[in-house]
DNA sequence: CATCTGTAGCGCCCCCTGCTGGA
DNA sequence: TCCAGCAGGGGGCGCTACAGATG
């Protein structure tokens, strides 16, 4: 398809990876669609808030602030738990927005603080490495914490319990205490291969077999093989049942992602959340952002393995490559004379 | 409780496209 | 005119974190 002058395979481009593709296969997507309502300004707004946040979080990489606020939550924790889980009242998603308001809600808690964790918990904490199949307990004065922690389930209104440190509510008492523990920094499961932890088995067993290159989902439509389950499931949406269950309502976009529906829609809103520090630029998407650092450092991460030329994006690179060392390489005609054309962009004048 | 199943989200990288300005 | 720089819109995947439901 497409795939300008076809798919010209460049013989080990520079540093670029090059990502196999995989073909699929069919499975369907059981819940409905969820649309994009025309851009409420509200939720825009919680967009816009959560990008930002996001922006500076992911630029800065440094740990400061994570310290921080790790910190923070174990004094809620300390605190907390005395309190313990309370009764909210959820009736919070109204149906349609659904999306953006899960997304808006969502980020909220400081559960992120407890993420970074892994790198703070490795350091010292002795931990007893587990093996890839079986895990061992990372002490951690936490624990007892929790068991502290008795939910009570409110009187009347809805049933359920609910964490008294964000708004998550579940009927199943066993799903809030496990929910409890994504309030904590406790992660016993530890990689025997890295210094990595995790909240659950299933989690560091999925993790291992990233390290191992163990893929049990195997696509029954192209043989691409995956670690988890979702992986599978989404790449089928992607090559083969081609379900995209985000519609944009302002035109006929639809995605596979939500997260490529919230890229499409900043390109109606014109909204960007990522700033350059060293500039005015401010980009509509994280990437895009990175992509333009480089051209503050001056960093070419794509060589030409011909002529050692050195580009900025592998698309600059893809197309130097065709233009000349490139056999047979398609020109552009011109549509008044015969002159030949290497850019189509250079047609238009 | 552990486990299965599915989703949410972030990141990374690529693709293609189109414009720009200097050589 | 050529060509590299560089931004916009988007596809596809890697991986982690969780929630609902079950055994
Ligand atoms: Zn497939
Ligand atoms: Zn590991
Ligand atoms: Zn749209
Ligand atoms: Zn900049
Ligand atoms: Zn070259």
């Amino acid at each position: 398809m497409a795939a300008l002058a076809g798919a010209v395979v460049l013989p080990g481009q520079g540093q670029a990876v090059v990502h196999s593709v995989s073909q699929g296969m069919a499975l369907t997507l059981r819940e409905g669609i969820c649309v994009f309502y025309d851009l409420e300004l509200a939720q825009i707004h919680v967009l816009q808030e959560e990008g930002q946040e996001k922006s500076s979080e992911s630029k800065a990489t440094e740990k400061p602030v994570d310290r921080l606020r790790m910190e923070i939550d174990r004094d809620n924790d300390a605190i907390a738990f005395e309190n313990n889980i309370q009764q909210l009242s959820p009736s919070e998603e109204g149906e349609g927005k659904k999306l953006f308001s899960t997304v808006g809600e969502k980020k909220s808690q400081s559960c992120k603080a407890s993420e970074n964790l892994s790198e703070l918990c490795n350091e010292s904490k002795e931990q007893e490495y587990a093996t890839a199949s079986e895990q061992t307990v990372v002490k951690n004065s936490k624990n007892l914490k929790f068991q502290a922690c008795a939910p009570r389930q409110k009187k009347g209104e809805k049933e359920g319990f609910s964490c008294c440190f964000c708004s998550f509510t579940s009927a199943r008492l066993s799903n809030l205490k496990r929910h409890l523990r994504t309030h904590s920094d406790e992660k016993r499961y530890l990689c025997h291969l890295c210094p990595k932890a995790f909240r659950t088995a299933t989690l560091l067993h999925n993790h291992v077999n990233t390290h191992t290159g163990t893929k049990p989902y195997k696509c029954s439509d192209c043989d691409t093989a995956f670690v988890t389950r979702g992986e599978l499931s989404r790449h089928r949406r992607y090559k083969h049942t081609l379900e995209k269950p985000f519609k944009c309502t302002i035109c006929e976009y639809s995605s596979v992602e939500a997260s490529k529906m919230r890229r499409h829609i900043r390109s109606h809103t014109g909204e960007r959340p990522y700033p350059c520090d060293l500039c005015s630029y401010a980009s509509k998407d994280a990437y895009k952002l990175k992509r333009h650092m480089l051209t503050h450092t001056g960093e070419k991460r794509y060589e030409c393995c011909v002529c050692r030329a050195r580009f900025t994006q592998s698309g600059t690179m893809k197309i130097h490559m065709l233009q000349k060392h490139g056999e047979n390489v398609p020109k552009h005609q011109c549509p008044h004379c015969s002159t030949l054309i290497s850019r189509k962009s250079d047609l238009g004048m």
